[in-house]
DNA sequence: TAGGGCATTGGACTTTGGCCCAATACGCCA
DNA sequence: TGGCGTATTGGGCCAAAGTCCAATGCCCTA
């Protein structure tokens, strides 16, 4: 299992600041992928992960921070460092609170925009981890019938069979039925293990 | 059941700036209470809460983001915003990294001021009520001994009697009289609760 | 219309857990 | 040294959960 290589995706418009980041940050042993502007990354279909964006706060068409906010809402979740000529200590604290790695004013240090970069993929590194790992948990959910789901609920809420069966109108027995397929699907040998396993998959207790 | 009165702590050393602040956020319906510098700040013994800090950058004796830090490796835990007359992006982004609510560069609009108290008192109600829990939950596990505790870690990570006894060396009669005194102890009446009560507690499943 | 998935129930049996009783042994503190 | 808290074990009993077996009724699709 080779590690995946972390991609850098720059977002610049100045030709030549653009190809000195490129080329910066290729030597430093990242794969670069570089845009002029906002509207062509978004055109990007696929973006390998992990990655981060090192973006530019004035561009041609949208800005920089408009574009972290079209990301946020689009649940790409992708680590941004902000690069900037004028910027303003407003326009870098919204940039913040917005969840950017980091936020550079020109001319910065090389040394600073390579930690904000290893930060960044770091994090990102995390994300794609907890993502995969969710997506894993959603799949054995959705292979739960509707009536099973909902006995989970009462299971992991510590209710007895008995009390579960009172709940749903059904009998013990029926209950145990669809007790022991939720542990069989859900591939947990505990209750424990199911307590944590759907606190992963967001499902809350019933009551 | 009456609510507790919100403080805002003012750290400002321009008397003139400070009392104007003072009676602006008195005048929004906060609690305040003012210093001329981080020392005699940091020399109040109790901090009300719920609370913030208003701080300026620039001090007399310890500057603003060097108290932030002291704050945060003291445990502290109260949401600052800062003010200044004289910042720069990096002190904005480093004072945000920790955590900072806001970075207002003065002179700043009144409504940004106090959407960012309500916003930082909001964050320090959470806090307190977060806190007092992990203390209540703090007491319950004190009170564990620790056979009891170890055998908490069993049960939570799902394991039956039998191997709880085989882990221990010890019998499964004695692993189940632990037992039932854990489940005294915290309170809880079912394995369910119980791993709910250890992950706030912050106690790892044994293996 | 036949089959498949789903929800439901029953019986019989074993394992596990919880709770009552009582008892022994060790270390520590007043 | 006498008690107190802690850790340990035992027997007996009942409730709860898990695991085989098998069966019925419903809805939807091929």
């Amino acid at each position: 299992m080779s590690a995946p290589k972390s991609v850098v995706y720059i977002v610049e418009d100045d030709p030549s600041f653009r190809k000195s980041m490129e080329r910066l940050i290729r030597a430093s042993g990242f794969e670069v992928v570089a845009f002029e502007s906002a509207n062509s990354f978004l055109k990007k279909s696929s973006v390998q992960r992990p990655a981060c964006i090192l973006l530019d706060v004035q561009l041609p068409d949208i800005d920089g921070l408009r574009l972290q906010q079209e990301l946020l809402e689009k649940g790409y979740n992708l680590p941004i460092i902000f690069m900037t000529g004028h910027g303003t200590i407003p326009m870098s604290v919204q940039a913040m609170k917005k969840g950017a790695i980091d936020f550079l004013p020109k001319p910065f240090e090389t040394k600073n925009l390579l930690s904000a970069i290893v930060k960044a993929l770091e994090r990102d590194t995390q994300n794609v981890q907890e993502e995969a790992l969710k997506k894993e948990i959603n799949v054995l959910i959705n292979s739960l019938t509707p009536r099973e789901k909902e006995v989970l609920r009462w299971v992991i809420s510590g209710k007895l069979n008995k009390q579960i069966a009172y709940a749903l109108g059904i009998t013990e027995k029926t209950v145990k039925v669809h007790r022991s397929r939720v542990m069989q699907k859900t591939k947990c040998s505990s209750v424990a293990e199911l307590v944590r396993f759907a606190e992963q998959a967001n499902i809350s207790p019933a009551d």
